[in-house]
DNA sequence: TGCAGCGATACCGTGGGGGTATCGGTGAGC
DNA sequence: GCTCACCGATACCCCCACGGTATCGCTGCA
């Protein structure tokens, strides 16, 4: 299988369209079902199951996607690697750390100051991006390390080292009725009333239909709970910056957060080791 | 980049040698150095350091040739495990363990009686390759599961389970000066007289050469200890399988072995999982 | 100095990937 | 129930890129 099919399918099968995964691809469709039905007739199995009216996945199809998605992210890996490993012969290397606004944030600086003042650092660049891309950019080459969150982010196949554990909190409007209680429980969230979940943009930018606002950023985000408009479940220190017009209710039955250092697995970079000791002495 | 690319960039990589890696591809030369050459053109990067009489690897084409080797076992994997997908839907689903011959044998039999008996259990089958083999068939989808043995296997990107953990020792020809001793320490194995280590063929089954007798399985060199021709070091349990003319000795400094069952990390194969729970009930 | 070995270059043919035009089937709307 | 809009498949064409053969140019060795 050449990559060039992976994309193909990996278009059509999140798209479950023809013609708009062949737009998203920038080729007309006709080419696109082709590619497909020959991919099929070379792997002797039915990827899709197409009506003139929808196109689902079959179960194979699923496998594939998975799949699929983890072998382009290694390949875009190995291109990104490379050139970064040539442009480390001429010009000073450096390390690239993915991380999400406004996570662990005090944390992270003093790590990036320990590191720093470590003999033979590196620059090391920080890559801001949505929650979730962090796991993803290690992946796929974009970053050498990311601070990620379990159980929330995906680990698999990554080397991880914990920084912190801690509890979960919800942050709600001071002066809510259920910020007297001495917890809440994941059930109650549900019937916190006049306070549904916000939703964040999908991959494309758009927002699913709902009750909850819709928000970009956390800071919109604690701007909208201090209105009593919503309420966000997030580790506990998210509560320190949070204004006085936000209050913290203990999560009772959520799993701890770790926070955790992330890095490919099969890592040799001496600079990545380097960072992931001073991580761990933390 | 396409998987193309990576096959041939691979070979030329591991041959060393433009002319054996096209024959290898079953290609002709002249497309290959070209291919080569447009790949370092696309990403502005020299991989490789030619001159009319040597090939030699860049460091970036090293860092290349690794994760393309990774990348290309993805793509592998996502057509094997396509495959077996579709195979599911209309054969019974089963499980493929990887392992090698001899290596902690009757745990893996027990191991496989204990699931077999698990109410759902599916067909188990036992993949035996070359030692060293078995990590790279669960990455490349040849496997669903694997016996590792750390730290000599690459565990990295897997999920990992340990079944035991035993010291090492070296097996040595009963009688043997040094089997008198209390235990041997890894700088005196060099210089165990008449005894070199044993020569395993590479991946081509070619033999390197060096003093010691090659050997092809574990049965063969049994035979060479009890002959006097060879020693082997091996996890402790190793020495209930050879003979009385096999002798084991202690080495002192040698890191404890973990046999543990491994599969890949982002695995969500019901059966898989299944199979994992009896190993760590073992 | 000649030769053998090896990678690069020149040149050619063909298969396959991509394009446009169009078909055939199906669900929605009146 | 007819029509129409939508969508994937098919037909057909073109062109590029991949693979082949022939050959060059360099280099180390006899």
């Amino acid at each position: 299988m050449e990559t060039r099919e992976l994309r193909y399918f990996v278009a059509v099968a999140e798209e479950l369209h023809f013609g708009r995964a062949a737009e998203r691809l920038g080729i007309a469709q006709p080419p696109l079902s082709r590619a497909i039905g020959q991919l099929e007739r070379r792997l002797g199995v039915r990827l899709l199951e197409r009506s003139s009216r929808s196109v689902s996945l079959t179960a194979p199809g699923q496998v594939l996607l998975d799949e699929a998605r983890t072998a382009l992210d290694a390949v875009a890996a190995a291109e990104r690697r490379t050139r970064r490993a040539a442009e480390a012969v001429e010009a000073a290397p450096r390390l690239v750390l993915a991380t999400k606004a406004g996570a662990a944030n005090e944390l992270v600086a003093k790590l990036l100051d320990r590191y720093a003042a470590e003999p033979g650092a590196v620059v090391v660049e920080v890559l801001l991006g949505a929650p979730g891309d962090q796991s993803r950019a290690v992946r796929d080459g974009r970053a050498d390390l990311a601070i990620l969150h379990a159980p929330y982010d995906d680990t698999s196949g990554l080397d991880v080292e914990v920084l912190v554990r801690e509890p979960q909190v919800v942050l709600l409007p001071a002066g809510h009725p259920a910020t007297g209680t001495a917890g809440l429980r994941g059930a109650d969230l549900a019937s916190l009333e006049g306070l549904p979940a916000p939703r964040w943009p999908d991959d494309a930018g758009r927002y699913a239909d709902g009750p909850g606002p819709a928000v970009r950023d956390t800071a919109q985000l604690l701007q909208l709970i201090e209105l009593g408009r919503t309420h966000l479940t997030a580790p506990a220190s998210a509560a320190d910056h949070a204004g006085s017009a936000v209050a913290a209710v203990p999560l009772l039955d959520a799993p701890e957060v770790e926070t955790v250092l992330a890095w490919p697995a099969h890592s040799r970079s001496h600079d990545v080791a380097r960072f992931v000791e001073v991580a761990t002495a933390l």
